[in-house]
DNA sequence: GTTAGCACTCACTTGAGGAGAGTGCTAATA
DNA sequence: TATTAGCACTCTCCTCAAGTGAGTGCTAAC
């Protein structure tokens, strides 16, 4: 499907002026307002054309054009120019990353409030996830009454803890020799390759401990595959100010689904372009944000990726600069990383 | 000011009818809808009476009456009657928090749950402050290339993380060393204990790392005292479900205010009252909810206050149910934590 | 002290009319 | 052949007036 000049402009036009209005673009204001250099009545035609194609649609008979999603997706991929950030916002993305941050989830949360901020539509930042990563260390940490708490320390960074309960005969020095042994044996192995040759040689050198031990590699187990990824949403708020959300039923949806974290966690990991992806309208596969768009990207360590960040808005949204917007945060979001955890 | 049995009955009613409807209250509906056993003309005096001593108010000269936040506050300190939660609420609340939880978050976040699903309106949980409590272990564990991370276990379970830069000639078993020295002498100590005694003894047994003990100290320090308290918020969209949310400027606000953690945690901590707090309307300190009553409690370990939970919603509020759910689940949930940090 | 009756108030609904923005079609023009 | 001016038509939205109904306050009777 390839468009002419003339029409290129006028979706252009179009989409442009839709974005910053919300009003039906109607042909006079647009053949005014854009310098399109032909009467409205030629605008007209075109816009006849370009709405039989499916790029635009009409609300009612005697109203103006709005774009469709196929138009918006026409408009991302072929006719919007790319911005780029104004100095003043890379100086304030890079004072809130280059304050010196003591724990990820700084991080995180920063990242999702600029995310918010400069784009003015709601963020949605995933935490590392532990999955599909490397053993730092292990600790159990006696905690009295026959408590132990097991810490698990995961590549980039990541705590996890489990309580567990202790079999009433072991003493502190005990929990020390297991931590001591387990993490000999498993620190630096992905999780993957905890197979059972390495389960044994435990077994073997904590003959007297071996239930304990079993337990221990259950939780070990269980922390690194924990959907307990952390969620960061920010700048909820935000949209509300977009006309289309004036409408509380839908306001309830959108916040109804926001709560449901696995369901986000869900929606973010499932990007299927490296880079930015852009999800326009029907495009996103979950039926409560049929009516939303949302520009997601991965950010990673040492190429591999850890963790997603988002931005939640209406189908139209100002799509050049969310775009920029998400490159960006992520772009820098790694580099602290890595800064980070470099290894 | 002291009512006389048919005014309370009176104002009972408005106030109950009012909750259930959330329409303004006619004599005439009042005088047959609950038996009062006397005219409208009659009601209508009795609600002068009561317009003038403040519970009551009008909307408009021909509207029925709303109650006023001083009416609230008669009917939650006189006249309401407790409500118990229905059996198969309480299973509800059993089965949730008895099946074995791991991690203290998940109990937040159960609860949280709980707390909007039971009373339906919003719900907010801050986890266990940090703060005035005991050490239970340090633990540093190097993150490879001159950084470590350090582990503080504090003592009803919470979990922090430091990441720090060490001196380049540091060995893991250096580390290790630190971390037992470190430890032998602080774990179980009070934060406030830390006293400089105790500092200048670990100085003496690591003259070599004193800078690095300093910063490890520090770190301590700024762990204990962190102000990251987790927040559970949940059902948020429930009070979309109440009529005097029907405006999209309340909501942001609403929504806005909710996203500024240190402001609702500040909120949450200035509990007077031992046992559940009511708040109605403008009793509460932020202005932004000065239309909500918020129902709050602390939960705590021995007795001591480790964390709150609250429900907001609008001043036309189920302040029974709202508060015996508050009351059930900070009783369940303190003993849920009692039980996994039993000590 | 209680009640019936009555005039009055005020928000809300309904429907008609008009304004305004925009369209599609047709015929004239370059 | 592509473009444009002109025009009738459509549809939403705003406004205004009239009518409806729930509720009130006051007064006089019980």
């Amino acid at each position: 499907m390839t468009l002419d000049e003339r029409k290129k402009r006028i979706l252009w036009a179009i989409i442009q002026d839709f974005i910053a209005t919300a009003e039906p673009v109607g042909s006079r204001t647009l053949a005014r307002k854009y310098n399109l250099g032909v009467s409205p009545a030629t605008v007209r035609n075109e816009m006849a054309d370009l709405e039989e194609m499916g790029f635009l649609e009409q609300p009612h008979t005697s109203a103006g054009r709005v774009p469709s999603h196929h138009g918006y997706r026409y408009y991302v991929d072929h006719l919007m120019q790319p911005t780029e950030l104004a100095e003043s916002e890379k100086e304030l993305v890079r004072v809130s990353f280059e304050t010196k941050v003591k724990m990820i989830s700084e991080v995180i949360q920063r990242t999702g409030q600029l995310l918010s901020q400069l784009s003015s539509y709601a963020a949605m930042v995933v935490s590392p996830c532990a999955n599909r990563t490397r053993l730092r260390h292990i600790q159990l940490v006696s905690m009295g009454r026959g408590q132990a708490m097991l810490l698990v320390v995961l590549e980039p960074g990541i705590v996890q803890h489990r309580m567990m309960e202790l079999p009433p005969d072991l003493t502190s020095a005990d929990l020390e020799t297991i931590s001591q042994v387990v993490n000999a044996k498993i620190s630096g192995s992905q999780m993957s390759e905890l197979k059972l040759t390495i389960i044994r040689e435990i077994y073997a050198e904590l003959l007297r401990h071996k239930s304990l031990v079993a337990m221990i590699m259950d939780l070990i187990e269980d922390s690194s595959r924990s959907k307990e990824d952390r969620i960061y949403l920010g700048g909820i708020f935000n949209i509300l100010n977009e006309p289309e959300f004036n409408n509380v039923e839908k306001v309830k949806t959108l916040l109804g689904l926001l709560e449901q974290e696995e369901l986000i966690c869900g929606i973010l990991s499932e990007q299927d372009q490296p880079g930015v992806n852009v999800r326009i309208g029907s495009e996103n596969s979950c039926d409560d944000i049929k009516d939303c768009s949302m520009i997601s990207a991965n950010y990673e360590i040492d190429g591999q990726r850890i963790g997603s960040v988002a931005v939640l808005g209406p189908t139209r949204m100002q799509y050049a600069k969310a775009i920029s917007v998400v490159e960006y945060l992520t772009a820098n979001l790694s580099e602290v990383l890595a800064k980070m955890y470099r290894s």
